[in-house]
RNA sequence: GCUGCUGUAGCUCAGUGGUAGAGCACUCCCUUGGUAAGGGAGAGGCCGACAGUUCAAUCCUGUCCAGCAGCACCA
C-alpha cells in the first residue's frame, strides 16, 4: 500500500480501510470517513484486493464534501419517503455546493413542506445509523423495486450495463441503489444542511417525459460553513443585474415587450461606449462592417434553412396589408406569404459576399455586424439581459479558405482575449464543442476543424473543457463562458466553424487554379451579445464600472448656492474635455449628495463650496475613499481625462 | 414550453371577507448646510387580468398573464 507521503506498508490481501486507519492510529480510525484508492473514492468498509496507492479521507479533505452531500441527499430521500408514503425516488447526485434528488410523487413538494423533511433528517442523522453497502442480484434488484413500486429505479438497474454489480446502501430500514461510496454512519453528515428549492425536472432529462420534483440542498462540514455560504448568496443577490439595472436607472423591461429591454439614457451610455470600443478593436483587427435588413422574406428563410430547421424560434411576420375596420380581424384574409424577422445574420452576409465574383486574393474576408436579431425563446427561458428575446450580436463571419482556419482562429482567440482582458474577465471557461451524431460534411473535414481549434486554442495559451458531441450540425465551435453573481454559467463569446451554409447558400471563390471553391464560414462573436455582456459587466463590477464605461463619469455637487455659477463652469470644462459629467445644484446637504452619488456608484464626485469657487479648485471625492484631495481645477479634469479614457 | 412559488404606491415591503398602510423616492415650504440620509407639509393605489362563491372579494376558488427558481432549449 502506498500512502500520501510517499511511504508504503504491506496488508494482508482483502484489508479494509478502516483497519488500515485503525493499524495506522485510534484517532485516524475515528476520523476516517472514506478511502481513495489509486483516486477513486471508496468506503471504508471495502476489502481492498490489490495493490494501490492510498488515502484516508478525513473531514478536513476537499473529497470529504462530495461524501457528505451525497449521504445527505440519502438521508434527505429516507426522509422524504417516511414523511411522504408512496413517493418513488429516483436519482440525487451531488452539484455544486450541495445535492438534489429528483422524486416522483403525484403532489409535487413545496418550500412548506422544508421544515419537517429537515427535522426528521436532523433526526436521521442524530439516530448514528451504520450505513451498510451491500451487492445484489440483478434480476432481484429490479424484481425488489419494482415490487415496491419503484419504477423508476427499477429502470435504472435494468439499463445498467450487464456487468456492472448493482450496488444497494442500505442505512436502517431505508435502502437505496447507489455506487457509492457513503461513510459509515449517518451520523457524520452533520448538521450543515439546508434545503434549498423545489424544481420541476424532467425524468433523464427528456422534456417528453415524466416530470419530477426536485429538491434541492446545500450541505457543508458544519453550520458555520453552512452559514458562511448562505451569506455568499445573499451578497451575490445584491449584485444581480437586474436590481442594479433598476437601481441605477440603466434599463427595464416590461410585459408588453418581454425579453426586450427598454434601455435608459444611462443603461445606453453604458452600451454605446462598449460598442465603439469594439468598433475600434475589430477595425484594427482587419474586419470591415456592414448592417442588414431585419425582415426578410420566408423564401430567403427557406433557402438558408432556417425555414425547416430555426422556424420555430423565429418570429413570423404575414406579408398582407392589415384590416384597418374598427373591431375587425387583423387581417382580412389568410395571409400567403411570410417574412421573417432575422434571427442570425449570417444569411444576410452571404448576400453581401455574393454580390460580385470574389479571388481567394480576397479572402480572408471579415464581415462584421452590430447585428440585432430577434429569438422567440422560451418564457421560461428568458432572463433579464442575460436571455432576451431581440438581441445585438458583436457579430461577424469570416469567409476564408480551409487552410486559413487556423490563423483565422488564433487571430480570433487571441483578440477575444484582448478584449476579455480589458472588460475585467480572466475567469472564463472555453468549451470545444465537437462533432454531434447527426451531421454534414465528411469526417475528413471534421477532423481538420476541430483540431484547427485544438491548435488555435493552443497558440492562444487556453485552457479549455471538450463537449463531445454539442457541436452544431454545420461544424464544431468553441464557446467562452462567463459565470454571473448567482454562479450559473453564460456563453458569450463564441467562434463556429461552417461547411454547409456557403454551399447552401451557392458562396464561392476563384481559386488560384481559376476554379470555383465554396469558402469557409467563421461565426464568431466576442461579447455574444450587447445585451448579456452588460448584463453580465453589471454583475462582475457589482455595479462599479470601471471609469471608461461608467454612465456618469463625475457629478460636480455643490455645497451652497454661492458656487452654483463656479459649478457650472466646472461642468462646461468637464464636458469639454470629453468626460460624462453632471451638476447637482440641488437645495440638498452635501452629506445628502455624497450619500446619493455614492449609491448610484458615480466613480469621482467634484465638491464645490465657496473655498473652490474662489480659489478655481475643486474638491475629488473617488467612489470607496474618503480622502478629499484639493487640486487645482484644470489641473484635475486633465487628469481625470486621461483616467476616463477607454483601454484601447 | 414543463414543475413549483410569487404578483398591494415609482422602489422595498406590511395588512384585512366590509374597496388600504409604512419607509425611501416625488412635489411644495423652511433650512445655505464642508464629505454617506436636516425639518415640515402634500400628492400618489381598479391591491396583475378575467370569471365564480358571497349581502359584500385586494383577501376564498378557478382560468389567464407576467415575474422568480429549476428543467428543457440557448448568445
Amino acid at each position: 500500500m502506498t500512502f500520501p507521503d510517499g511511504s508504503t506498508r504491506t496488508f494482508a490481501r482483502g484489508v479494509t480501510g478502516f483497519e488500515i486507519a485503525e493499524s495506522i492510529s485510534k484517532s485516524l480510525a475515528k476520523a476516517a470517513l472514506a478511502v481513495m484508492i489509486d483516486g477513486a473514492p471508496a468506503d471504508l468498509s471495502q476489502p481492498i484486493e490489490s495493490d494501490c496507492s492510498l488515502k484516508i479521507l478525513r473531514r478536513e479533505d476537499p473529497e470529504a464534501l462530495e461524501l457528505i452531500r451525497h449521504d445527505c441527499a440519502h438521508i434527505m430521500a429516507q426522509a422524504v419517503q417516511e414523511l411522504f408514503p408512496g413517493t418513488q425516488v429516483t436519482i440525487g447526485p451531488n452539484v455544486e455546493n450541495g445535492f438534489y434528488y429528483d422524486f416522483a410523487r403525484s403532489e409535487p413538494f413545496s418550500t412548506e413542506d422544508f421544515a419537517a423533511i429537515e427535522k426528521r433528517m436532523h433526526e436521521i442523522v442524530d439516530s448514528a445509523t451504520p450505513i451498510v453497502r451491500e451487492v445484489w442480484d440483478r434480476d432481484q434488484a429490479i424484481a425488489y423495486f419494482k415490487d415496491k413500486g419503484e419504477t423508476f429505479k427499477a429502470e435504472l438497474i435494468a439499463d445498467l450495463p450487464g456487468g456492472e454489480s448493482i450496488k444497494v446502501y442500505r442505512q436502517g430500514d431505508w435502502l437505496d441503489l447507489c455506487r457509492g461510496p457513503h461513510m459509515p454512519t449517518t451520523k457524520l453528515t452533520g448538521h450543515g444542511f439546508k434545503l434549498m428549492k423545489v424544481a420541476g425536472a424532467y425524468w433523464r432529462g427528456d422534456s417528453s417525459r415524466d416530470v419530477l420534483t426536485r429538491i434541492y440542498g446545500t450541505a457543508w462540514r458544519d453550520e458555520k460553513e453552512l452559514q458562511a455560504h448562505l451569506t455568499q448568496i445573499e451578497e451575490a443577490e445584491k449584485r444581480d443585474h437586474r436590481k442594479l439595472g433598476r437601481e441605477l436607472d440603466l434599463f427595464h423591461l416590461q410585459d408588453e415587450a418581454q425579453g426586450s429591454v427598454f434601455w435608459h439614457p444611462k443603461g445606453y451610455t453604458v452600451w454605446l461606449a462598449l460598442e465603439s470600443y469594439i468598433r475600434r478593436r475589430i477595425r484594427a483587427a482587419g474586419y470591415v462592417e456592414v448592417k442588414t435588413p431585419q425582415l426578410m422574406d420566408s423564401r430567403f428563410w427557406e433557402q438558408s434553412g432556417h425555414w425547416g430547421k430555426y422556424r420555430e424560434n423565429m418570429f413570423v411576420v404575414p406579408d398582407v396589408v392589415p384590416n384597418t375596420e374598427d373591431g375587425g380581424k387583423v387581417f382580412k384574409e389568410e395571409p400567403k406569404h411570410f417574412m421573417a424577422l432575422k434571427p442570425m445574420n449570417c444569411p444576410a452576409h452571404v448576400q453581401i459576399f455574393n454580390q460580385k465574383v470574389r479571388s481567394y486574393r480576397d479572402l480572408p474576408l471579415r464581415m462584421a455586424e452590430f447585428g440585432c436579431c430577434h429569438r422567440n425563446e422560451a418564457h421560461g427561458a428568458l432572463h433579464g439581459l442575460l436571455r432576451v428575446r431581440q438581441m445585438t450580436q458583436d457579430d461577424a463571419h469570416i469567409f476564408c479558405r480551409e487552410d486559413q482556419i487556423e490563423s483565422e482562429c488564433t487571430a480570433f482567440c487571441d483578440l477575444l482575449e484582448k478584449v476579455y482582458a480589458d472588460l475585467g474577465f480572466t475567469d472564463l471557461t472555453v468549451k470545444l464543442a465537437t462533432r454531434p451524431a447527426v451531421r454534414a460534411g465528411s469526417d475528413d473535414v471534421w477532423d481538420r476543424a476541430e483540431q484547427g481549434l485544438r491548435d488555435a486554442l493552443m497558440s492562444a495559451k487556453l485552457d479549455y473543457v471538450e463537449a463531445p458531441g454539442d457541436g452544431a450540425f454545420y461544424g464544431p465551435k468553441l464557446e467562452f463562458h462567463i459565470r454571473d453573481a448567482i454562479g450559473r454559467s453564460w456563453t458569450c463569446g463564441t467562434i463556429q466553424l461552417d461547411f454547409v451554409l456557403p454551399e447552401r447558400l451557392d458562396a464561392y471563390y476563384v481559386g488560384e487554379d481559376g476554379q470555383k471553391h465554396h469558402p469557409v464560414m467563421l461565426h464568431r462573436a466576442i461579447l455574444g451579445t450587447l445585451e448579456r455582456f452588460i448584463g453580465i459587466l453589471i454583475e462582475n463590477y457589482a455595479g462599479k464600472l470601471p471609469l471608461w464605461l461608467a454612465p456618469v463619469q463625475c457629478v460636480v455637487a455643490t455645497i451652497t448656492s454661492e458656487a452654483d455659477s463656479y459649478a457650472q463652469k466646472v461642468l462646461e470644462t468637464l464636458k469639454a474635455a470629453g468626460i460624462r459629467a453632471e451638476l447637482d445644484m440641488r437645495n440638498e446637504k452635501i452629506n445628502y449628495k455624497i450619500r446619493e452619488h455614492s449609491v448610484q456608484k458615480v466613480p469621482v464626485l467634484f465638491v464645490v463650496g465657496a473655498r473652490e469657487a474662489e480659489g478655481g479648485t475643486v474638491a475629488i471625492r473617488r467612489m470607496d475613499d474618503i480622502a478629499q484631495p484639493v487640486e487645482k481645477m484644470d489641473e484635475a479634469v486633465k487628469a481625470l481625462a486621461v483616467t476616463c479614457a477607454p483601454p484601447f
